[in-house]
DNA sequence: CCTATATTTCTCAGAAGTGAGATATTTTAA
DNA sequence: TTAAAATATCTCACTTCTGAGAAATATAGG
């Protein structure tokens, strides 16, 4: 008597045509996608590792990443229309409002008119924002700098060079994604 | 008569001893901290700028970047513990919780119960969920390959080995940075 | 001059996620 | 065995920020 053979039974194509949902699915792609998908997820967790580092520091003086980077570019720029700042930060309309209104409730920022166009205003650095700015930025400077050290100088300035083109090209195509 | 200088006036010492609070501070840095900063910003921007398509692309359907990165990793590895999903996209413990919990709202993901550890739960794709990530995963694996065309292939190699360094040496500096 | 469009900031409802603490279970060590 | 510590998830109040639209002003074209 044949007896049942059932791993075979089990791999019978009726029984496996639809895997069960929990089953890994091998991922496939040519050599340039996998080459971009790796780039993607890498990056974001450098990025990721990064900003925690820099995020615990500015919290010690109760800052926001976002918060001190307004506070560091008008410290070494001098004082920006808002629209300015909230396109070097990378925010929106309404969260450089929020971000220079809280700034502004701690004494740290004012507002001020601007004569030539009375829509826009200003925003500026009070001295106890630019003391602050100058003494907290070599700290956070000193720790970006230790933070970064998993490469040498030659090899960030070249890291820095493709992450420049990569970033140009992606913010290039930001418009013409959308084909009508 | 001996006319009123006002520009040596103006310039005077003790009328410049504190400069007004919107100047312009220069920044001056030693070489390594100005490569570090730099890397630092233009690392911001090239992720922001290639998030931003991702984001985009994502919300087609309805999801944002964390639940397509929970459903990319429960479709490609299978099922996962709660604990492994959030160490891998990069949450909070609150945060997966309620990033499942939207999943599950939505059909395309289920918990199951771990015998072997009863305070443990898995989250596996259901058909509706393991359906939409074959439909949509090619489309986001091509779109990113088209954003990060910035640089050729050998490039993004060459660039992800340094990312990896930057990334692993940050981690491992997250819990000795506070010195007691 | 007038109108239409664009630009700049502000308002506000709500999305998205955090983090401290609660609960349940497991592991370690006495 | 039992108590203490560790771990996994969940709860919930709260922070941060987004995005659509409003209001004010500026600019361009007829």
């Amino acid at each position: 008597m044949e007896s049942l053979d059932l791993m075979s039974l089990s791999q019978h194509p009726d029984l496996v045509a639809s895997a069960p949902p929990d089953a890994a699915h091998p991922l496939d792609l040519d050599e340039a996608s996998t080459a971009s998908l790796r780039l993607w997820v890498i990056l974001s967790r450098a990025h990721a590792a990064i900003a925690a580092h820099a995020t615990a520091d500015v919290a010690r003086h109760g800052l926001t990443l976002a918060e001190f980077g307004i506070l560091e570019a008008l410290y070494h720029r001098g004082s920006m229309l808002l629209g300015e700042v909230q396109r070097r930060i990378l925010v929106s309309s309404g969260g450089i409002t929020f971000l220079v209104d809280r700034l502004v409730a701690k004494g740290l920022v004012e507002r001020r008119t601007c004569t030539e166009d009375r829509r826009a205003r200003y925003a500026a650095l009070t001295p106890a924002g630019t003391e602050l700015v100058a003494r907290i930025f070599p700290q956070h400077a000193a720790l970006l700098t230790t933070v970064m050290e998993g490469l040498g100088v030659d090899e960030q300035v070249a890291a820095t060079g493709m992450l420049r083109a990569l970033g140009l090209h992606a913010a290039a195509a930001e418009l013409t994604t959308h084909e009508p």
